[in-house]
RNA sequence: GGGCUCGUAGCUCAGCUGGAUAGAGCACCUCCCUUCUAAGGAGGCGGUCAUAGGUUCGAAUCCUAUCGGGCUCACCA
């Protein structure tokens, strides 16, 4: 039993006795740092039981409580909250149950069906990772090992969008003007070059656009009948009936695209169980449709369209099937979800991170897959974020306005090594070993930057500023580690040694109650599907450290006792640190 | 117009299911490197928590309205 459970049983059983009055639920918080204490009850709330002066009542239960509780040696009350004095045993017994273990704050899965499939990234096959794109695979990412810590047994997954007439797009230009160009031929990364011919493409097609409008054509007419939009139509209609060139040239081009991808995933450092391509799946969901209408989910129209009624819900009328019987967008997603829960019947529940425009298709489909009577429907959610903008406004690829998710990336890590030497930190370290950790504090500024922003709230991204490296940045949290680990081989003599009876320091005690908390912040970042809620606390973590680290000595302590004490809260900050950015994937140098 | 969402210091953001005098970082100002890594620490400046009502012992937090930003309401994906 936790000390918050016993003080809260206890400060039930002192209302019984003292005022024969029963309590449902007692509030308690961490003591504010001004005044004494380590944990407050808040008597407002009994007052509603109670009747009395909220400052007399505090009194008479911390009277009780010191006389009841070994663990709580004094109180003070102001005004109505009751301050608890803590042992430094409780605190120290604590500390040595948790040192030693390095899955610290996870939950071992259980056996159970209760799988998660997250959802991230899937992009589309005809241009190359923005930053938007980053911020869905560190979220997705980053859930998914918060959840399994928490827990649960995950699969991340992706539906990649390597169908439709935007790869025709880029597909038609590469034919026409590509000269046989490849990956290997140019140098480029795969992504890269088929980004460029749909580039090419839209130049090509405003000018034909344009051409057409001079010869007298509606703007609205010239768009629909530029020669090269006719024939990249011409050509999805090759690809759909099976065209055997068009389908090889689709091939080869999405293989390079996936390399391209899978480069980018590698240097982020995020990986797939499972893959799902849109080529296989965008013809699923007919059949589901097709029950539905069975059981009077969905409803018919004169013209043979299918709709699903969600005025109860107080939403509209949802297409679900064209009325020439084709599918939309809607279809081929209940289609998947249903065909995924068969592939994997372990699933319990879905994560589907997705940017917060299309926050009203997923609530309408979650209310549709309930609807048609899955179980597993009830588990659905969408972790929607807000849009990355840049200053100018939002990123536009047509309009060349996005930022690279590899340029980004490869900045961030050469700003990070200006810095670095700057400082003259890696002196006599080789190239390689440099670059390394140059990575690393690079990648990690980028990838914290972004997490510790709450999901769906939108980010303003200057890519002029950059990204700091002071204060709550990821490197500032890498650089606590990296010191804690200098101290760690520093320290020659032996940390096996059990510390029981000291006195604790009260910066010791402040990080003793931090790492208390680490358990309850996985599961709350869990059941919020945030990973801020983990970054926040880790930096006040880190926070409550630097402030120990530069206000108490550590090789320096009176007693070789506390010496070893000492050291060992080092490290077990350390690991939490290690252990919370293991969860936000972002990674820390042993010397930086 | 309907729906969803955000609005906290000059800037970027925390603030857990309502709790004590609303917290960090950046920027600006003062100190601290002969002592474990100064990418650090200690302190100062800076707030009508968008606005107006309401709920109650108590509201940045919950409710209502208004203003402002974003998204969305396709037989597009």
């Amino acid at each position: 039993m936790s000390l918050q459970q016993i003080i809260s049983e206890k400060v039930k059983v002192a209302v019984k006795e003292l005022y024969d009055a029963d309590l449902e639920s007692i509030e308690l918080q961490a003591t504010r740092k001004e005044f004494e204490g380590d944990v407050t009850v808040v008597v407002f709330p009994m007052l509603r039981v109670i009747k009395g002066n909220p400052v007399q009542i505090g009194e008479a239960i911390g009277t009780y409580l010191v006389e009841n509780v070994s663990e709580i040696l004094g109180f003070n009350v102001v005004k109505g909250f009751l301050n608890l004095v803590i042992s430094d045993s409780y605190y120290l017994n604590f500390f040595n149950t948790i040192k030693n273990n390095a899955k610290y704050g996870f939950v071992v899965p259980s056996d159970q069906n209760n799988s998660v499939m997250v959802e991230y990234s899937s992009p589309n096959t005809n241009k190359p990772l923005h930053l938007g794109h980053i911020r869905n695979i560190l979220l997705g990412f980053s859930v998914a090992k918060i959840i399994k810590a928490s827990g649960k047994k995950v699969y991340k997954t992706q539906i990649i969008n390597d169908r439709g007439i935007h790869i025709c797009k880029s597909m038609l230009a590469w034919k026409k003007y590509g000269n046989g160009e490849t990956p290997a031929s140019t140098g480029l990364k795969g992504d890269k070059l088929v980004g460029n011919y749909y580039v090419k493409f839209d130049q090509i097609y405003k000018k034909e656009v344009a051409e057409l409008i001079s010869k007298g054509k509606t703007e609205e007419e010239a768009k629909k009948e530029a020669p090269f939009l006719i024939e990249a139509q011409e050509m999805l209609r090759k690809w759909e009936s099976g065209d055997a060139e068009v389908v090889k040239l689709w091939e080869t081009m999405n293989g390079w695209v996936y390399n391209g991808f899978e480069e980018t995933y590698k240097v982020i450092g995020v990986d797939f169980d499972s893959y799902y391509y849109e080529s296989n799946t965008y013809l699923l969901g007919k059949d589901n449709i097709e029950e539905g209408l069975n059981n009077g989910v969905f409803f018919k129209k004169e013209d043979g369209s299918v709709w699903c009624d969600l005025t109860d819900e107080g939403l509209d009328e949802k297409l679900v099937l064209r009325s020439d019987g084709t599918a939309v967008y809607m279809t081929q997603d209940i289609g998947t979800a249903i065909q995924r829960s068969k592939d994997m019947p372990d699933v319990g529940g879905m994560i589907y991170t997705v940017g917060n425009e299309q926050d009203y298709h997923f609530k309408v489909l979650f209310l549709i897959l309930k609807k048609l009577g899955y179980e597993w429907a009830t588990n659905l959610h969408h972790l929607s974020y807000g849009m990355v903008d840049l200053p100018s406004g939002k990123m536009k690829s047509r309009e060349g306005t996005v930022v690279d998710a590899d340029d980004l990336i490869n900045e961030m890590a050469k700003t990070a090594s200006e810095i670095s030497e700057d400082l003259g930190k890696l002196d006599g370290y080789t190239e390689k070993e440099k670059s390394a950790v140059y990575n690393m504090i690079g990648l990690g500024a980028l990838k914290y930057y972004i997490l510790k922003v709450d999901p769906k709230k939108r980010i303003l991204f200057n890519p002029e500023e950059s990204v700091d490296f002071q204060g709550n940045t990821g490197p500032f949290i890498q650089y606590t580690y990296a010191r804690i680990q200098a101290i760690m081989r520093k320290a020659s003599f032996s940390l096996d040694t059990l510390v029981t009876d000291i006195v604790l320091h009260q910066k010791e005690k402040e990080l003793i109650k931090q790492l208390e908390l680490y358990p309850e912040i996985i599961q709350n970042a869990a059941n919020e599907l945030s990973p801020a809620i983990l970054a926040n606390y880790t930096y006040d973590l880190v926070k409550s450290y630097n402030s120990f680290f530069q206000n108490v000595s550590i090789f320096g302590a009176d007693s070789k006792t506390e010496k070893i004490f000492r050291v060992q809260l080092s490290g077990m900050v350390g690991n939490t640190i290690k252990s919370a950015f293991g969860l936000l994937g972002i990674q820390v140098p042993e010397r930086m």
